[in-house]
DNA sequence: ATGCCTTACGTTATACGTAATTATT
DNA sequence: AATAATTACGTATAACGTAAGGCAT
């Protein structure tokens, strides 16, 4: 059988062009070399070299060989590649989401439950259903519920979105609020990707949007502490550091509001139930 | 680095079932092809089996890693065929030729300048010069002359058609004879492919013809010995059994003639010189 | 001289075998 | 009991290193 050592060797060969050369970059000695393309040969019984006096120049038969083994060596890498990568998502919770929310509650749920998994997760608006499908995701998290052969779904938990402003802002006696009455103010959103920043920029054409995952935000928090939030009561319950004086409207329209479900694949609900169960109550108002 | 030896051992495994069993196939011991998976996975940094306590499986990442080694074995393999072939290419000369004649005489005269290659050949009706130019033919035999870049040309001989009888044969006192006069006699001709048997099938619309290569003809000319056949120039010239009683009559129309050119690729001109030197002298009538 | 390849001989690494053990059916 | 896998230890093959020599530029 010819082994990849002495196909490697042979590239060696083709890229530095003497045997000493590759060599010295294979850590091997020359004589050792020698006999290894030797034996590369007899095994294959086709001559590779053109052997003269002092120096040994590959052949047509050779430069073939190294365009094969070329190929041979790539796909033994991608096979090393392919089966780390297939263990790797063996060891990690890859979480889809429509909006960002849910994220902060579910990835720390999942890190204790999972203390030896990864957790990784996105926000989209994407085709999550078939990423789910695909393995590219174990869990998504969706704003209307499923019914597919294959997939398990249960209902997570409601949203419902805020105006937030400090104490003190012209808005902040409001009991309630519409898109329509904000359109026009500068916002500070979640992510792009994110339904509600979606549904935020539809509905408000005249607005300006300034992006969670942006560096700009700093300096507009900087320097603008009052630039008025969007959030949320998923947002509200798994953030710590929500300002004293904040103060967060809730907003009017009926599509500030969404029931949110969980999406597996049906082989993994077992897997999965732990997260599935014992969600907090909704938060109190 | 991962080598083939093990691929081909996970493969026995995979077509086995257990090692014990591709042990065996394997001509190996079980603790030795026990150690060997170990060692593979190791080096990959992956899981590849379910170790149970008397048993041991293939996993998903195994079963990933079974169709990679099929792939990487597979175009091991198909190097050394492809290295293989092309060797055999180096030490064969292979013609291709438009009429089967020529190649009776030029296949014993390569035999004899050449005798280290194997001579091979083929008549077709097929595209000769593009079987030239992809180095699938080293010589060809055209009935036209070719110029072109890359490809030398140089005139062989003339050949000429005759329709071959028994004496007493009712033909058998004519000086020459027509196609027209010839329609609908049975003929033995050359082998399919034959540039003189596709135009005999032309010229011939109500003639039968048996093929040379055909096992029937052995049958035809056992029963009928008087069934005519249509020769050439080149094929008296190098057939050394020609019946005593064999009269050999012109085929008078301008077809029935053609003039034979050898072509092989310029870069192989030297190589081939000998063979386009000292052709015999037509054959006298 | 110096660089490149080879031959001859000795050495080491590692893949393999043998024997014994454990566990499962 | 019979089959399957593993562990521990010894062995042998073959890949490798060292030393030396030839043959070029």
């Amino acid at each position: 059988m010819i082994e990849n050592y002495q196909l490697e060797q042979l590239l060696a060969f083709y890229d530095c062009g003497t045997l000493s050369a590759a060599a010295e970059r294979l850590n091997l000695t020359e004589p050792s070399l020698s006999r290894s393309m030797r034996r590369l040969e007899e095994k294959l019984g086709v001559c590779l070299f053109d052997r003269r006096k002092n120096r040994v120049v590959l052949n047509e038969a050779g430069r073939l060989a190294v365009t094969h083994a070329q190929q041979i060596l790539s796909c033994v890498e991608e096979m090393a590649q392919h089966l780390r990568l297939y263990e790797q998502s063996l060891h990690t919770l890859t979480i889809g989401s429509c909006a960002m929310g849910p994220l902060l509650e579910l990835r720390p749920r999942a890190a204790s439950l999972y203390p030896t998994l990864n957790i990784s997760s996105a926000v989209t608006d994407g085709d999550l259903l078939q990423g789910l499908r695909r393995g590219e995701y174990d869990m998504i998290v969706l704003a209307q519920p499923v019914e597919e052969e294959g997939l398990f779904c249960r209902e997570y938990r409601s949203d419902r979105l805020y105006l937030a402003v400090v104490r003190g802002h012209p808005l902040a006696d409001r009991k309630s609020i519409s898109f329509a009455e904000m359109d026009g103010i500068s916002f500070i959103v979640h992510p792009r990707g994110d339904m509600w920043t979606n549904l935020l920029i539809a509905k408000m054409p005249h607005s300006s949007f300034f992006f969670h995952e942006n560096p700009d935000v700093l300096m507009i928090v900087a320097q603008d502490p009052t630039t008025p939030t969007v959030t949320s009561d998923i947002v509200l319950d798994n953030t710590y550091e929500v300002r004293a004086d904040q103060v967060n409207i809730p907003i009017s329209d009926p599509e500030g509001r969404a029931d949110f479900y969980l999406v597996c694949r049906e082989e993994d609900r077992k897997k999965w139930t732990p997260l599935f169960q014992n969600f907090r109550p909704p938060r109190s108002c």
